[in-house]
RNA sequence: GGCGGAGUAGCUCAGUCGGUAGAGCAGGGGUCUCAUAAGCCCCGUGUCGGCAGUUCAAAUCUGCCCUCCGUCACCA
């Protein structure tokens, strides 16, 4: 009924920018979580990660630390994987996309593409630093949004128009890296043509996705599959493309190789062959994946492993995003947490249960709320189960000599209740729904809780010894067939059970193998209650650890100032007091209020205003006086003729959580007077 | 705006084929004492986002609307 089957299984490349953070840890630790079942069930399952390493970012921040970029990721990869190991997760092998193997495989791969001619040579104007030296990627380039007139926009969408271009069409250019003037250059790029490949992903897609992911994917599919642009210029922190003067490959072809990669190296040092994971069929890939990165991994990477001969996946499991007390995390409220600052403040096994508790079989985002967590650890994983555990075998410990006796009476049917529930258990695990097999293993330790309150063992043990320990023999071979079920989810505290109850490490096939009439070991207590107190100073610690720095690492701290101006310079712009009549939301944008202002004098304007975001209430503003362009030339714009600016001030654009906030005349000011 | 997902008790979520809704946590009360101030017992009418429709009957099907999240490709 159990038939050994060989998977293989992988979380996403965590990019060798940054250090790893709760958010992270969902993927890692529900993989981890999942392929430890896996092998408890016998199955030659193997879990696969590596860094990945390559691309302009890398690049980049090695540049401004002024070190190699192999150095940057060398020293980011020890971190992640000490970070990862302190979670108890662990990888069969964890390897990097900068390693001879995924070279090898990515020259391989793009060699079949190149041959099944899939590729395709395109000229693209794009924009260039020449004090940086490099291509600018869209997000690295700023300037005035061509259709609004918006100032500081990425090079690729409008944030207040929402119009999107190539940072070719934008009007006054600049480098995010030095501020400079790019320039145009024409250059030569390689394209695959996924179209090429749209049957074979119509049908993949159906069959190994889940249905609502298919839905999303087969959306996608049905608009057409556009080229995809493989290439990069150098400089570029990546493999060169052969026979290519100055090409590398686009980070993202080889990041998903990093998969076969790891499995190479794993490969090599295990005496296995590669081919057994990549050309036999038999084989299972499973791919864990946040659902921002759904695209790559559903269309180009089967594409490209279909080109190349090689196995497809046979499901790529999409789960949510984290949020923390309902929000996004963020680095201002000390919700942006890394896990080395966790660490620091709070057991891991307390997330590993917590994320388990939580994560079901579907992508939607899980929540991290702090009270939350504080009771579901306390509850569930101290009380509940913790405490089933010490208040039995501490019993055992002092009054029954340390040792059990037998499984008897209603014993028995308590034991059997939790053996059946074995099939339940592994079938939510088996459709990756952590959520469920916790749920079952806590109800089951209620049984236990309940049976031990009607059995008294410590009244029985008064008269009838040998009866108490039979009652505390059938909770403590419950305790172990829930050790089992757990074992996934909290390998240390099974760890510990199985010291204590002097029993080998434990196998699902154990479940139904009872263990009686022998010694136990010393107690050892497996969790200890959480204060909220905790939670609050590692939020303070996480607060602490970004207080100062730069919103975005890798982009600049603050807005740079800008050219010195003349006096002439500054009286050009006419700024009056306005007071604002009504501000309301524009339909069909996002970033938009629609403000009337009274300019006394100078009568009513309407302006359209991108601080809809900032001021969710629009109403607040109603009656506030603000400083406003008022000599600025009229804008059309889709949703009207916008007839000036008003003053914010405002964190640099890249800033997640810059605070736009506007700028505000004294209550006495009078609407229409000059600002000088 | 297009597409995808979601909206069920204070919180987190279950609800297979349509038959007028449930678990855990939190909260209130009681009780035991082996245990990590743990255990056990009792207490849950919430417009199942809104409106309309199909039906003898809808949280569950259809349509429209509202809110939230994601995505719309050269962004890692």
């Amino acid at each position: 009924m159990n038939v050994s089957r060989r998977i293989l299984v992988t979380s996403a490349l965590p990019y060798a920018n940054g250090s790893i953070h709760l958010g992270h840890l969902v993927e890692y630790l529900f993989t981890d979580i999942w392929v430890r079942y896996l092998k408890m069930r016998g199955h030659d399952a193997h879990y696969f990660c590596a860094d990945d390493t390559h691309g302009t970012p890398v690049m980049i921040r090695a540049r401004q630390e002024g070190i190699e970029p192999e150095q940057l990721i060398e020293r980011v990869s020890e971190e992640h994987q000490r970070d990862f190991a302190a979670f108890g997760i662990e990888f069969d092998q964890y390897h990097s996309t900068h390693s001879p193997e995924n070279r090898k495989w990515a020259e391989f791969i793009y060699q079949a593409l190149k041959d099944k001619q899939h590729l395709e040579r395109r000229d693209v104007e794009q924009t260039y630093c020449e004090n940086d030296g490099i291509f600018l990627p869209d997000r690295l380039v700023r300037g005035t949004c061509p259709r609004c007139g918006a100032a500081e926009q990425y090079g690729d969408s409008c944030e207040v128009c929402s119009a999107t271009y190539e940072t070719t069409d934008l009007k006054e250019p600049k480098c995010s890296i030095c501020g400079t003037p790019p320039v145009r250059r024409s250059t030569e790029h390689i394209y695959v043509r996924l179209a090429d490949f749209t049957d074979l992903l119509r049908d993949w897609t159906r069959e190994h996705l889940a249905p609502e992911i298919a839905n999303s994917v087969g959306s996608w599919i049905k608009d057409g599959l556009r080229d995809w642009d493989i290439s990069r210029d150098g400089p570029y922190f990546g493999f060169p493309i052969p026979d290519e003067e100055n090409k590398y490959f686009y980070v993202w072809l080889d990041a998903p190789i990093g998969y076969i990669a790891a499995c190479d190296r794993w490969c090599q040092q295990n005496g296995r062959e590669v081919d057994e994971f990549w050309r036999d069929e038999n084989t299972e890939i499973v791919h864990v994946i946040g659902k921002d990165i759904v695209y790559f991994h559903t269309l180009f990477w089967p594409a490209m492993l279909h080109a190349a001969g090689l196995n497809l996946p046979s499901a790529v499991h999409v789960h949510g995003f984290l949020r923390i007390e309902g929000e996004k995390m963020s680095k201002s409220r000390g919700t942006f947490i890394n896990a080395a600052t966790y660490l620091q403040h709070l057991d891991p096994q307390y997330l590993r249960y917590y994320y388990a508790a939580k994560l079901s079989a579907g992508s939607d985002d899980i929540d991290l709320a702090f009270e939350e967590f504080v009771n579901r650890v306390n509850a569930e994983l101290v009380n509940k189960l913790a405490n089933l555990y010490s208040r039995n075998l501490k019993f055992i410990g002092s009054r029954l000599e340390g040792r059990l006796g037998r499984v008897s009476g209603e014993g028995q049917a308590l034991v059997a209740q939790a053996v059946d529930a074995a099939e339940e258990i592994a079938a939510a695990y088996e459709r990756r729904d952590l959520a469920a097999a916790v749920f079952k293993v806590c109800q089951l330790a209620e049984q236990g809780n309940l049976f031990l309150q009607q059995a008294e063992p410590w009244k029985v043990a008064k008269t009838e010894p040998e009866t108490a320990r039979d009652i505390c023999t059938a909770i403590a071979n419950l305790g172990l067939i829930l050790a089992i079920y757990l074992k996934p989810v909290l390998p240390e505290m099974v760890a510990k059970i199985e010291r204590m109850m002097k029993v080998d490490p434990l196998g699902w096939q154990d479940i139904d193998r009872l263990v009686e009439n022998q010694e136990i070991g010393e107690f050892e207590r497996l969790a200890e209650r959480i204060d909220r107190k905790q939670l609050d100073s590692l939020v303070a610690a996480a607060q602490q650890e970004f207080a100062g720095a730069s919103p975005e690492p890798d982009l600049p701290a603050h807005t740079p100032l800008a050219d010195e101006c003349s006096i002439d310079d500054f009286t050009k712009v006419d700024l009056r007091v306005a007071q604002i009549l009504t501000a309301n939301e524009v339909e069909g944008a996002d970033k938009l209020l629609a403000l009337k202002l009274d300019l006394g004098p100078l009568g009513e304007r309407q302006v359209f205003a991108g601080i809809r975001e900032a001021y969710p209430d629009s109403q607040s503003l109603v009656g506030k006086k603000v400083i406003c362009v008022a000599n600025l030339k009229p804008r059309k714009m889709r949703f009207g003729l916008s007839e000036g600016m008003v003053c914010a001030s405002g964190g640099p654009k890249e800033a997640s959580d810059r605070q736009v906030r506007v700028i505000g005349a004294d209550p006495e000011a009078q609407p229409g007077d000059r600002v000088s």
